[in-house]
DNA sequence: TTGAAAGCGTTACCAT
DNA sequence: ATGGTAACGCTTTCAA
């Protein structure tokens, strides 16, 4: 026998097609006699509904977007790439994916961005966690458009779901590679070049930091941060003049982006392998990094994952139904010179 | 305007629904002439085919196993708890799935069951490589069946695809974390506990693991293998004697399972937290031992996203369509005390 | 409150 | 070599 089918649960219940599916669907217009009687044909039979038959049937389009940071740092690029694919696969599945592109750092921009955007079915953004951009966001879910946090965290009120890694979880696994590999009972300080303090996981990432230094290795010294804008040049022209001032350097914690300044820096400086380097998400520059041992470990997430989980819950939370929170769970991926994957860190 | 479809393409090509079927699945009995109008107008009109339609009219149903060995590791336990997820969901896709257990380190077991597994559309398959298990592989892909090789891998004459991690890999980024975690330029010996020299996992990672030592930490002296047959009962036997004879150690690496045995042998010694204790799979106890600090690193591979792409190759390789290998790569875990995730180790 | 019948996009059988 | 038509499992419109 295969599996029971709508037919069956009318036959066995006496009724018609339609309402097996009005009770099906938890639609009004039927008596409560006749609703258990369906009920119990359904749990009889065990019927589970064919997901696939139901959307082909009913010719749903979900309208959504992926709001991302301009210009593209290779993690967005990244970034976009999946979010790409993953709408090329959507469009299989019935979901419209639109890319939108609004200038980093300037949360007006933001604003506007989602204003053109209600009427959308779902929205997931990239975005700083500031009020004119919590206020857009409050905006467009009253508008009944489902919103999703993406890679940084907007404060609880503003969004509906975050997908990505905890970053000061990620902060603190940083911070313990760090003191690890520096090796036990060193002493000495520890740069921090993050990309702007205003980028929420930037800042619970240096939070993770500095709470695992004190607690764990007390002989290390987190230095303030230098803001390098997520970008190369910024931070190849930042860094120099700090560890011209620091001595007693043992490593550089990377925060954010704008790495090939701070592997520049590296190599003229022959400070290559001789400090510990820790930075975060795997792009070509940092895996080749890894290889020549210019960088010692990345804390990395999937994109891949990432964009794919924001997709399940913007469909979920658009038709209502529960979404599974632990396969939502972003993974801190921790990549050595010796775990890389041959190419590109994808997957499914 | 929606998407276009068969019906679409049957229009403007001037042809019949059927003749289009005949064309997009390269079946036979079309004239050159005709199959090229077909082309052009699915070119002309970018048709892609919705797969939920087709499979729903297709009406296909995969005949699949999965073998696993027993008894059960807490590892593998995590591998059929998967795999009855997964056999949950696939009903849903029209994919039944047995799972068979078969005892461990039992070549002709394993040879049996596959016999016994004849006419199924694929087998994903966890067994030692030896000849009588290859040669049952080769005889059921004989039969037609696809054969997946999952978690350790089989030769390469004897399967059609491995799902797993490279565990040369794996075992060189045990070597790496174990070396920069006992400290720079440190000298002393690292007990290895393995399950057996017939599980070709653990002989790959044996080997990854010395190749390592050996090039990048010279003084640091990997002893022989202790077979433990993943038993924790076995291990905590053979462990305190060699503990015994050993002064200057410095660290442990676990290749395979019965790590209870492990960790009681190193609470009851005091030597948790002392040495550096490197093991694989992330299960309840290694968990909770990274949290308490008896062991620093856990290898591990997500066991979803493995049985996740052995049903997939299965799937594909049965249907005959190509498979994205890419996506089918299985990342190798790091895990350390601050990485862990709030629950189970799973997404999706 | 209920039912009949026509779709959704694809495949498959039976004619021609 | 090609076409007509009835499925597949579900939803939806219209009528009763």
């Amino acid at each position: 026998m295969s599996r029971p089918t709508v037919h069956d649960i009318a036959r066995t219940a006496g009724v018609s097609l339609a309402t097996v599916d009005r009770v099906l669907n938890a639609r009004p217009g039927v008596r409560a006699k006749t609703v258990a009687r369906v009920q119990t044909a359904i749990r009889d039979l065990g019927y589970v509904r064919d997901i696939s038959a139901a959307n082909l049937a009913r010719q749903r389009q979900y309208r959504l977007a992926f709001v991302l940071p301009e210009p593209a740092t290779a993690f967005l690029s990244a970034v976009r790439g999946a979010v790409e694919g993953l709408a090329a696969l959507a469009a299989t599945e019935r979901a419209d994916i639109a890319i939108v592109d609004v200038p980093a750092f300037d949360p007006h921009a933001v604003a506007r961005a989602l204003h053109d955007l209600e009427g959308a079915d779902g929205v997931a953004l990239m975005a700083p966690d500031t009020p004119q951009v919590r206020d857009a966001v409050r905006r467009l879910k009253a508008r009944g458009t489902v919103v999703v946090a993406l890679v940084s965290d907007l404060s609880d009120a503003g969004r509906d779901h975050f997908a990505g890694i905890n970053n000061i979880a990620a902060g603190r696994t940083a911070g313990l590679l760090m003191g690890r590999f520096v090796g036990p009972g060193q002493a000495g300080s520890i740069a921090v070049i993050a990309g702007s303090m205003l980028a929420r996981d930037h800042v619970e990432r240096r939070k993770g930091f500095d709470d695992v230094l004190q607690s764990d290795f007390p002989r290390l010294r987190a230095l303030p941060s230098v803001e390098g804008r997520d970008d190369a040049q910024t931070v190849a022209r930042l860094l120099p003049p700090l560890l011209d001032r620091v001595p007693d350097l043992r490593g550089i914690y990377s925060i954010g982006a704008g790495n090939r300044g701070l592997v520049a820096v590296l190599k003229e400086r022959r400070l290559a392998g001789r400090i510990t380097v820790i930075a975060h998400e795997l792009t070509p520059l940092l895996r080749g990094s890894l290889v020549d041992g210019t960088v010692d470990a990345v804390i990395s997430q999937d994109v891949g994952h990432v964009v794919r989980s924001a997709l399940r819950v913007l469909k979920a939370k658009a038709d209502g139904v529960p979404i599974i929170a632990a396969q939502e769970r972003i993974r801190i991926d921790v990549f050595l010179r010796e775990n890389l994957l041959p190419s590109g860190g994808e997957e499914a």
